[in-house]
DNA sequence: CTGAAAGCGCTAACAT
DNA sequence: ATGTTAGCGCTTTCAG
């Protein structure tokens, strides 16, 4: 095993004292007035010998990781395993490396995960916050730390955020379907008392309220199992014989929706009208393609990204916080037309 | 901002030596034969005050960072997303953190996301390999760097590797094609040197030959752009009417596949019968449901991080390597069978 | 322009 | 049973 070199080794090899070099290392040769010849032999030198910096010492003594923590409901959850990736790209231009974990929703889980990721000293928080992780995220917070919440946030912790508008997108996609000519509209989802599910739940009931029809909302509790997800889907569905719509409100619970839909061999538009949260490539290639309430995945994580950034160059932008709201698209496909029919 | 506590700290405010606290907190008093009474008092005045300890001090003190570098393809891959959520699982269980990147396949990228993740001194690298990257490996393995590859190998770099069995489920499934009494198969893939897909080529063309029918493989550059993917397999397809059956080398073309003969409204498997290695759920509820050759991909990573902890926590045991082979299940849907047409 | 030295928070020999 | 102390590798003030 070849023995990891320090910049002392380098100092010595060179006769130059390790301050010298690092001040070349970090770029600051010019305004150190360090002559050309010397910086040139030394970064030569760096070269030939595959010098690596440990970031562990350089961390230690400077206090920054450049690491962000990225805490997501699941990983493997196509729509955060898409943000991952885009955040992952623009962190690492940047010289930031990504933690990442999975908090399943679980309060207690996040807060361990939270823990560990103060004593790794990471720079900055990415969170899609479960229920109850208030106090975590505002003693994050106060002990200045900048964080960003997507997905959704916290509505007594004031800090960055950026989400969609849920609340319109469920309203609007409610409307469609009402506009359809569908009378027994239901909506099933994770019950939950964050923002995101809430106002996914008042869209979908103004918009059946405004028409003076009857909301119908099954909640069902969040799990990874499908199986958990798919019972209670199965009993709901064949429990309400008289539902021509369903309004699914996240993709996971519109693929446990349409795997039930194929057991009981219903089809959609003519058997049920359908509709998810979010989309992507199993709602698309569908048959029928299912309807799908589109977030800007891009346009999130570039937000994300940036509104982090921007705290972690300048401290005192930390300061004021900003709420971004991102529109949704609503991918009209025929399991939501009646015309179809 | 609260100011961090440090040891120090702590073993002031108790008239205690940071030794103590340190063998204390490092659950080593038995050993050192500290007071039952004093333990007490010092982990109630911790958990009280919430201390930390400074991880990244411990592991430039100790050497170890207890961190895993994580390099896939694409993390927002299914496949690799799933894996990814089941390494962090099994890694964070055993204290270790996960720090992913996604490597596009792209070499260069992959030899700079090396030499970061060294900076940073992960303790261990679980790595699906981009082709050309062999040095980059095996530097890190003579620096004594425990290091796992997956889904593929590097035949000339002696390493512990997990994948599946390659060729046996290309020329199965493609077999089972032929059983069918299909004659004009096509295997369509990246093109590419890696182990993985070379055996998947040629357990496609064994079969092939050995029915003394024709091999007709399209390879087409690895990209993330779909549209990249979907553009010549639309020429391919168009070009080559009388296939009457695709084998798809990858979840990605297969997806990529699918749209196409959307597109084209081409139907499976009357228009042509499909499978495509890797599954989920768009083969799952596609219409029909698509034959798909599944990996294990629990297994996989049950492996992957049970070797690459062996080797963490026995660096004896990184000198032998063990090479796993698992094997695949292949999931006969109606793409790919004749009589349901 | 360059060097000496302090110290980030922790661990672990080596005292006592 | 507990304390002293020397670093881990780096940055950065301060002195030349």
């Amino acid at each position: 095993m070849k023995k990891k070199l320090s910049i002392v080794d380098i100092a010595n090899a060179l006769n130059v004292s390790k301050t010298t070099i690092s001040f070349i290392l970090n770029g600051r040769a010019q305004e150190k007035r360090i002559s050309g010849d010397l910086v040139k032999k030394v970064m030569e030198y760096v070269a030939e010998v595959g010098y690596k910096a440990n970031s562990l010492a350089k961390s230690l003594r400077t206090g920054k990781s450049n690491t962000i923590g990225l805490m997501v409901e699941d990983i493997s959850n196509p729509f955060f395993a898409s943000i991952a990736r885009l955040i992952e790209d623009r962190a690492y231009k940047n010289g930031y490396k990504i933690i990442y974990c999975s908090t399943d929703n679980d309060t207690q889980k996040t807060r361990d995960l939270i823990s560990m990721f103060r004593e790794r000293h990471v720079d900055g928080y990415i969170i899609a916050p479960p229920e109850g992780i208030e106090e975590d995220i505002e003693s994050l917070i106060n002990d200045g730390m900048p964080v960003v919440l997507f997905d959704r946030h916290l509505p007594n912790v004031a800090t960055d955020f950026i989400e969609v508008d849920n609340l319109f997108s469920t309203y609007n996609a409610t409307r469609h379907l009402i506009d359809q000519g569908f009378r027994n509209i239901a909506l099933v989802t994770f019950a939950s008392q964050q923002t995101q599910m809430l106002d996914r739940v008042r869209g979908y009931q103004d918009a059946i309220t405004s028409k003076g029809l009857k909301a119908i909302i099954k909640e069902i509790a969040f799990h990874q199992d499908e199986e958990l997800i798919m019972n209670p889907l199965r009993d709901f569905m064949k429990g309400n014989p008289d539902l021509d719509a369903i309004l699914f409100g996240t993709n996971h619970i519109g693929t446990c929706g349409l795997k039930v839909m194929k057991e009981l061999d219903k089809k959609a538009p003519t058997d049920l009208a359908i509709i998810s949260f979010d989309d992507y490539d199993v709602f698309k290639l569908h048959s029928p393609p299912i309807t799908a309430i589109a977030q800007p995945v891009e346009e999130i994580a570039d937000y994300v990204i940036n509104v982090l950034l921007d705290k972690l160059n300048d401290r005192s932008a930390s300061l004021r916080s900003r709420s971004v709201i991102l529109r949704t698209d609503l991918k009209i496909r025929s399991s939501s037309l009646k015309s179809s029919v």
